[in-house]
RNA sequence: GGGGAUUUAGCUCAGCUGGCUAGAGCGUACGAUUCACAUUCGUAAGGUCAUAGGUUCGAGCCCUAUAAUCCCCACCA
């Protein structure tokens, strides 16, 4: 016997994976080189027609571990993946690793303190070498646990987002967009982290609300009188350049235009009137320091204002009172705070709650901080976004993100590409610095940001030390994982899907869309699947901080891959953040094991066929495969209906795939697999045993479930006696032939069981119950049947009804059964009768009350109407004869 | 302030084009032990579909209003 009574994954699972990957099935069955990689103008490829199937791996940071948003992507995209290769696709799914320029950053600096070091210590390219490093030793981790987890993607493919082809295509890019005057050079007020010295797009900014302090200082108006300005940074105030009221603001309508003299200081600025100032909040007047608030720095781009930088990027207090200088924002506000009160400036203080901006990473304050940057200007590539998504050129699941992405893209604001960490794809921009060569631009682009200076025409350049947003290279995902070219497009671009976490739909979505119209003219995919947050069994957001987070790996070595995927897809749907819980993959680990020991029966039966009989020699040579309709024939009614509700299954799954129901999927081939092959057709098997069926649905079932749980299905088709090749590159099963009068009369058997089952538990000592007899009369579906009826219902006989009817009449319209029990049992039973017929009895008021409606009649569908009516028919005859058995008894 | 969701069994969720008695997994109760699987088998209980109106022969589904919960963006001197 080859297989062991349960399923165990760890016996598997590695051995599986590396048979996969050695024999090359990852690999698309089309190749993917260019269209036309020899130049002649024809198409090299030799199924130009193929289906293709395109869809590639959001990178994982490759330093990293994967968590259980990486399993749930992984689940989501190696099903499509094995789905549609089965269906005979040429499937591509290109992994990735991400250099995830902040995200490693982090972690490699924090190791470096660790150590007792500072990156200050080291260049940039001596950093830039020795996170390559760190890299490097970590990468492969992060691959192994995506081959645990049964990613069949084609791994010699993967791209790394520093990888030369990767950089080569954003530079060519960003030279585009150079030479497009999209990008430009610009002081603008940056969101900057004092703790890791770089600035970051308002995207990755996080706001949290805080317990903040207002106060109110009294600005000495010049030629009499004072001016109240509330604010949250009394430091600042070295950097006010002006005082705004709102222009409607009554109060203060004689004062615009007057000079205030800056407390502390000997500076004046001007009142003026800007819609910034909040009549209703405060005391309605402002400061306003461009150079250090994001609201201040648009009032004062509207008044021509200066832009004074009192506190420096390393956190110090600048261009300030000798007294304060140097000191951090803190230890000046305090000062500040105590010299105004001296002066009897401090008018209130009070207690306010507002939202602060923090650094994702590190959580400090983020400082708004004037810096040179490079930009983007969006607006060209989010209103040609705007427009393809209008047309309908992506389908998105869920369908709403659609109109939110829209909406997010109306409002974009420039992009800051520009991040002051060695750790990324270097800008290839140079800065002049020969003074001399007045003629020659500034900034000039150039691809060799291996040199720090460069010479042209004799003028001498220097590179900008800064690296590229990540967002801007993984912006160019299904473009550098595709190897799409301007000349030699591939047909596995724009992907079919585009898989990943509904959070980064503005940060990664957004973007590449934008990207992919700007680079290719084309979207980058067709269809997006967004996927919601995993939360716990609670339905909280998981958290190391809570203790609550599941490491998709642990679960894995517990439970097995395949019971973790099943687990992960089931209960859950696009878009939304849902609970996940360890008992779901609990219940994928059962489906697992209930597979394996149904192939093990199958195997059991197959093997005693072919030791007793003659003929078998001849089946067991049959070849399994997709003609399966000659290999059989139905023999009995079971049979029939096996064929019909696997059929059913198959157009299910195709259907839930195609609309991205992953849930459903896995839910209407467990209860196929379970509820109906396993319970009712193999027990029925086990009287009339058909080989050839049995063969043919068993494989059938085992590829259908296959994109879901590869692993136990793999190992289950390895170990059948009578399979050859794997699983993986099967064909996904055609229809199986049955006959659909007899597997609706199986289906009334089901009935009929099922029925007895209920009545039988619900007699008195219910364990003595089959003891009794099932009486027939005049039913050729239960005398034709009986030898099934007696063990699926567990009776001790089937037998016909001889002479007058006695026992415990079965509720079932059109059946004439009675269970052969004592007087005593009947007797008993009289309350349960009552209540059954009560029940019956309301149901036949509803379906009345309908028919009484002459509107129903008229305006409802004649079919159904005809149904109710039938119903109304039979609920009535059995009621009769329920009523009948009552009066008996 | 702008945008997007959610509310169905004890829990987590399905319910697609409005149509028969609203489903699943887990949990619960009762019963079952040689003969593939106790990671099992059988049976059952459990629902005012958030609330109030409306449209319709018919509403969990469509419309209007209300309530609660959540997410994103912007703002918060």
């Amino acid at each position: 016997m080859k297989f062991a009574s349960s399923y165990e994954p760890s016996q598997f699972e590695p051995d599986i994976y590396a048979a996969w990957e050695s024999a090359g099935v990852f690999r698309p069955a089309v190749p993917t080189v260019p269209v036309d990689a020899d130049a002649n103008g024809v198409d090299d490829r030799d199924e130009k027609n193929a289906r293709i199937f395109s869809i590639v791996m959001p990178p994982p940071n490759a330093n990293g571990n994967l968590h259980i948003g990486h399993g749930l992507t992984i689940a989501l995209e190696d099903s499509l993946t094995r789905f549609y290769r089965l269906k005979g696709y040429s499937a591509w799914y290109i992994p990735g690793a991400d250099h995830a320029g902040f995200e490693t950053w982090v972690v490699y600096e924090r190791n470096l303190e660790k150590d007792g070091h500072s990156r200050f210590e080291f260049d940039r390219d001596t950093l830039y070498a020795r996170v390559w490093d760190f890299v490097q030793m970590q990468r492969g981790n992060m691959e192994l646990q995506i081959r645990a987890l049964g990613a069949s993607c084609a791994w010699d493919d993967l791209t790394f987002t520093l990888d030369e082809n990767v950089v080569d295509r954003v530079y060519t890019t960003f030279e585009k967009m150079w030479n497009d005057g999209m990008v430009y050079r610009g002081e603008k007020l940056v969101n900057f982290c004092p703790k890791h010295q770089t600035a970051f797009a308002d995207i990755e900014v996080e706001h949290k609300d805080e317990k903040g302090t207002l106060w109110s200082i009294a600005y000495p108006v010049v030629d009499g009188g004072e001016i109240i300005v509330s604010t949250t940074r009394p430091e600042t105030l070295f950097g006010d350049m002006a005082v705004a009221v709102n222009p409607e603001d009554t109060r203060y309508k004689e004062m615009v235009g007057k000079m205030v003299k800056l407390p502390l200081t000997e500076r004046e600025i001007p009142i003026i009137a800007d819609e910034h100032a909040d009549m209703e909040y405060g005391t309605g007047a402002v400061k306003i320091t461009p150079a250090h608030d994001f609201d201040d720095f648009e009032v004062g781009e509207r008044h021509n204002l200066e832009r004074l930088q009192v506190i420096s990027e390393d956190g110090k207090m600048v261009n300030v009172p000798e007294k304060y200088l140097d000191m951090t924002p803190a230890e000046c506000r305090k000062e500040v705070l105590k010299d105004l009160e001296a002066a009897g400036a401090l008018v209130d203080e009070k207690k306010i709650v507002h939202s602060v901006a923090h650094c994702y990473k590190c959580g400090t304050v983020l400082e708004p901080t004037l810096k040179e940057q490079w930009f983007i200007d969006v607006k060209r590539l989010a209103r040609t976004a705007i427009e393809h998504l209008e047309r309908d050129e992506i389908k998105f699941y869920p369908e709403n993100k659609k109109r939110v992405l829209i909406n997010y893209l109306e409002n974009l604001k420039d992009w800051n590409i520009s991040r002051q960490i060695p750790w990324g794809i270097a800008i290839p921009m140079f800065r002049k610095v020969s003074l001399e060569a007045t003629d020659e631009p500034d900034w000039i682009f150039d691809r060799r940001t291996n040199l720090k200076t460069i010479e042209k025409s004799g003028v001498k350049y220097v590179r900008d030390e800064d690296t590229f947003d990540t967002w801007f290279s993984s912006s160019h995902g299904p473009i550098v994982c595709t190897d799409w070219s301007e000349d030699n497009p591939t047909p596995y671009y724009p992907l079919n899907v585009m898989e990943t976490g509904a959070d980064i739909l503005f940060a990664w979505v957004a973007r590449m869309i934008m990207m992919g119209l700007y680079v290719t003219g084309e979207v980058p995919f067709r269809e997006v699947y967004l996927h919601g947050l995993v939360l716990d069994a609670h339905g909280q957001k998981m958290s190391k901080s809570k203790g609550n987070v599941l490491n998709p790996m642990e679960l894995v070595a517990k439970y097995g891959s395949d019971a973790f995927r099943l687990g992960i897809l089931r209960g859950r749907s696009a878009g939304m953040n849902q609970a996940f819980a360890e008992n779901s993959v609990v219940a994928g680990r059962n489906l697992c094991n209930k597979l394996w020991n149904i192939a093990r029966l199958v195997q059991s039966i197959v093997d005693d066929s072919a030791g007793s009989t003659d003929a078998e020699p001849m089946v067991a040579e049959m070849p399994s495969s997709a003609e399966n309709g000659q290999l059989y024939t139905t023999d009995n009614m079971g049979e029939d209906w096996i064929c019909r509700e696997i059929n059913s299954c198959l157009k299910q799954v195709g259907k839930n795939m195609r609309t991205y129901r992953f849930s459903e999927a896995v839910e209407v081939l467990q209860s196929t697999i379970w509820d109906k092959y396993a319970d009712w057709f193999l027990e029925s098997q086990k009287i009339y045993k058909n080989v050839p069926l049995l063969k043919v649905t068993l494989e059938t079932l085992l590829i259908a479930l296959h994109p879901f749980a590869p692993f136990v299905t793999e190992a289950i088709w390895q170990n059948l006696s009578w399979t050859e090749g794997m699983i993986i590159t099967q064909q996904w099963p055609t229809w199986l032939n049955f006959d659909p009068m007899t597997a609706e009369q199986f289906e009334n058997l089901r009935t009929v069981i099922s029925e007895i089952r209920g009545t039988l538990q619900s007699l008195p000592g219910g364990s003595n119950a089959k003891k009794y007899a099932l009486l027939y009369d005049n039913d050729s579906l239960v005398a034709d049947n009986a030898m099934l009826v007696r063990i699926l219902a567990r009776v001790t006989e089937v037998q016909a009804l001889n002479g007058a009817p006695r026992g415990l009449r079965i509720a079932l319209p059109n059946h004439e059964l009675y269970l052969d029990v004592p007087e005593k049992v009947v007797a008993d039973y009289k309350e349960a009768l009552t209540e059954k017929i009560l029940a019956v009895g309301r149901e036949l008021d509803g379906l009345n009350a309908r028919m009484m409606n002459p509107n129903y009649v008229d305006r409802a569908p004649a079919e159904l109407v005809k149904e109710t009516r039938d119903a109304i028919l039979e609920k009535e005859a059995l009621i009769a004869r329920l009523r009948q058995q009552f009066e008996v008894i």
